[in-house]
DNA sequence: AAGCTTACCGACAAGTTGTCGGTAAGCTTT
DNA sequence: AAAGCTTACCGACAACTTGTCGGTAAGCTT
């Protein structure tokens, strides 16, 4: 009567109850004893999927950020949309908790998940960069933008926005707007976009 | 024949002892036996002094960044030098490796020392931001910048500098010399300085 | 010298990760 | 259909972790 599944099932399975199990307590607190428990499969098992727990978590993040990967491309080959309107749509693609859930981007700030946290952070940053800065190379060709360091700029970007953008429970609705328009107004000011220009595409994009 | 030392000593040895495992072998790898085993104490010493092994973490993260922080705070406070001076001076104060070894800052990007990094980046980064936006209202009094957003704008250097300067080990001396001209091309930007105002300012600092 | 505070000790409980020989399910292959 | 092979699965086990706790001893007061 012992169930038996494609590895890649498997795998899969191991991986879902991990995201909760990940959310819920955090990379540490999670042992593989409750994976394990939680599926109903054996400690063998789990090791014969995956070679240790650190493999684990590295395969969730592959899984977790090819999505948000994927659809910031998605923003940013789709030519029908005005160029402003692809840069910050493909930077808050990033931010929105996907389907998956919120409470996984909720919980995974907590000091518990911070190897989740900065693996997650190092994929995203690496394969939307170059995304970001071709959009900035197009922009200062039809003279949107007049940027000398489109790689450094769409890096710089990336990781403000990912890193002040983690912690903004405590913040009241103004100083969120506050935050908000002054990563706006930095925004326009490294890429050289006019004063202001930014401000309607993200409107558009929220507002989709 | 029971070594006895004053609580503050005892505590500072078995700082100073974390700090060289973290570094040798990253905070996950390196066990609170390790550290009582080269110490030469026994277990219950080190939780009479440290409730738990995050305990001494956050007591490390304390210790190491005060310095840092000091150090910036007592360049921004110097006011003999430019502003210019004093800004690009406490920034680079937090990147150069203080007295206690590089090798600690080399291994603290690895991945078994997210958390310590993280730890250290938020408590940097709180420390100086206040320090660096003073600095630029200063600035925008002079006329020698035009922030708008004096506290986001010092967020966004700091963040930037703390996460992208990390992994310049793999880079030629040619990249990484446009890399830091990119960083104060930004930085201009960002404060709304003139083009080309901070270098000098920095070529001042190295060369004191 | 008695007493109190506190640094120190080490055995122990409870839990963690990763290993390994063995079992059984589902394939080919003949 | 039987034999054989691959591979998913099992669970006991070794080796280690962190944190606890009753007890010891050093250095103070009083």
């Amino acid at each position: 009567m012992r169930i038996v599944k494609t590895a890649e099932e498997r795998k899969n399975e191991i991986l879902d109850v991990a995201e909760q199990l990940f959310a819920e307590k955090g990379f540490d607190n999670a042992s593989t004893n409750d994976i394990i428990k939680r599926i109903g499969i054996a400690r063998g098992t789990l090791y014969h999927h995956f070679g240790s727990k650190e493999e684990i978590l590295d395969a969730l993040v592959e899984r977790m950020t090819r999505d948000a990967i994927a659809r910031s491309k998605a923003v940013v080959s789709d030519r029908s949309h005005p160029l402003l309107d692809r840069l910050t749509g493909a930077i808050i693609a990033l931010d929105i908790n996907d389907g998956a859930g919120p409470e996984v981007f909720e919980q995974i700030h907590k000091p518990q998940n911070a190897l989740l946290h900065q693996k997650m952070q190092e994929r995203l940053i690496s394969g939307v960069v170059p995304l970001i800065s071709e959009l900035i190379r197009e922009g200062n060709e039809t003279g949107a933008f007049d940027s000398k360091y489109p790689d450094e700029a769409a890096e710089m970007i990336l990781i403000y926005s990912n890193i002040a953008f983690d912690a903004l429970a405590g913040l009241t609705e103004e100083e969120l707007v506050h935050k908000g328009q002054a990563f706006i107004c930095h925004v326009e000011r490294i890429l050289g976009a006019e004063e202001g220009s930014l401000a309607p595409a993200i409107m558009n994009i929220l507002n989709r």
